[in-house]
DNA sequence: AGTGCTCTTGACCATTCAGTCAAGAGCACT
DNA sequence: AGTGCTCTTGACTGAATGGTCAAGAGCACT
């Protein structure tokens, strides 16, 4: 799995030591020993340990883009685009728990919420743009979904997306600190219906016509 | 504010400093610093700076199984209960960030997120156990809704309940990240009621019950 | 063969870390 | 006055921390 480049084993190893523990209990010499690199090397690629966090971040933050706009894609159906919100996260988290032998939750917000007050490098402060740039793909779901009415034209995309947001949030922040992904498994779906404030008929009918056959 | 006491002294300002920062990022000499008390001291009350964040969970916990009491109290109509969920998480959301000059958050899910994968004295055993404790006051909570005709008998108050919880601590933990109070001003109420699945007219109706002056 | 560059190495540093300990202060009970 | 207890003190330890540095390896271009 990881390249032979230095640089680039030392983003790995971190993200993964990082995002499975947490920024301050994960010391420079233990990611320098696990991707079997020396301290100089290290110090020659980042100029500290927030700034090796802060490129994990963007690293990361570049992924998630790509997947993101996958599943958010403005030519698919926006209750498609629910669906597969729903189903990606699930199978994402359920891939990072067996790799990393435990629920992990979201890389962001973890980090975000350890770094919160004291903003070494600038990790606080990406933390907070990512969410927010988590945010728009949610307001511009809820505005699609209102366009073709199936939200009444009354309600603000924004709050609506933001709600919609951090209850996915709220889902993924709370089985990693059960370790669990059972609810996430068994309520994902039907909550962010609910807190979109889809209709039953809409998705159901949605679902019929996807599968004409059933 | 402190007592005179020295254990509830560190107890106090441990609990400021790790919930403002993190438990990684401070020290057991800033922290005895701060409370203006020798390290011998500490290691007389605590046996590890671990145990230390126990104690400081478990006052935490005892202080917040208060509040829940009275917010989620069997005594009152349940859709009362959500308003005062709603009012009082942003008026303690709001305390804490003036008296700490930043959104804490949730503690509880800020170091178990923190903590999780490395159950350095059962921390993070504590935090599942808090976060499964708060669950049940939403599922009891969904239960009584149901039981008074306002939600439909076929729904699994398990479920709900923990979408519910789940929803008000992603709001929380984003709040913290985003160090901002407004989405939560917003949208928290409002959101509530939309992933509990009350009807409008049920609200607006207990509304007009509850005022009618208006 | 020599120059200049990037990358690597391992020894090194000052500081900070969690945690220890022996000695004593304060106080209550006899 | 003496005993026994809890609490306090400050000096101490050894390990770990993030970070530095000078020297050299490897390689490409001249």
């Amino acid at each position: 799995m990881p390249t032979n480049n230095t640089k680039e084993r030392l983003l790995e190893t971190a993200t993964e030591m990082v995002w499975r523990n947490s920024y301050g209990s994960v010391s420079v010499d233990e990611i320098c020993k696990a991707a079997d690199v020396r301290k100089g090397s290290f110090y020659h690629y980042f100029k500290s340990k927030a700034d090796l966090a802060l490129a994990c971040m963007e690293r990361e933050c570049d992924e998630a883009i790509g997947i993101m706009d996958r599943i958010f894609s403005p030519g698919k159906h926006p209750i498609q685009r629910v669906l597969d919100l729903s189903r990606e996260a699930l199978i994402h988290q359920r891939e990072v728990q067996e790799l990393y032998g435990q629920v992990c939750g979201c890389p962001f917000m973890t980090l975000g919420s350890e770094m919160a007050g004291h903003d070494a490098e600038g990790l606080c402060a990406k933390s907070d743009e990512v969410s927010r740039m988590f945010e728009a793909y949610y307001i511009n779901l809820v505005r699609d979904l209102g366009a073709q009415g199936y939200l009444p034209a009354s309600i603000d995309a924004v709050s609506r997306g933001e709600e919609t947001y951090r209850y996915v949030v709220g889902m993924i922040m709370v089985a990693r600190v059960q370790n669990s992904l059972v609810a996430v498994e068994r309520d994902l779906l039907h909550g962010l219906f609910r807190i979109i404030g889809l209709r039953d008929e809409d998705v159901e009918a949605f679902l019929r016509e996807k599968t004409p056959a059933a």
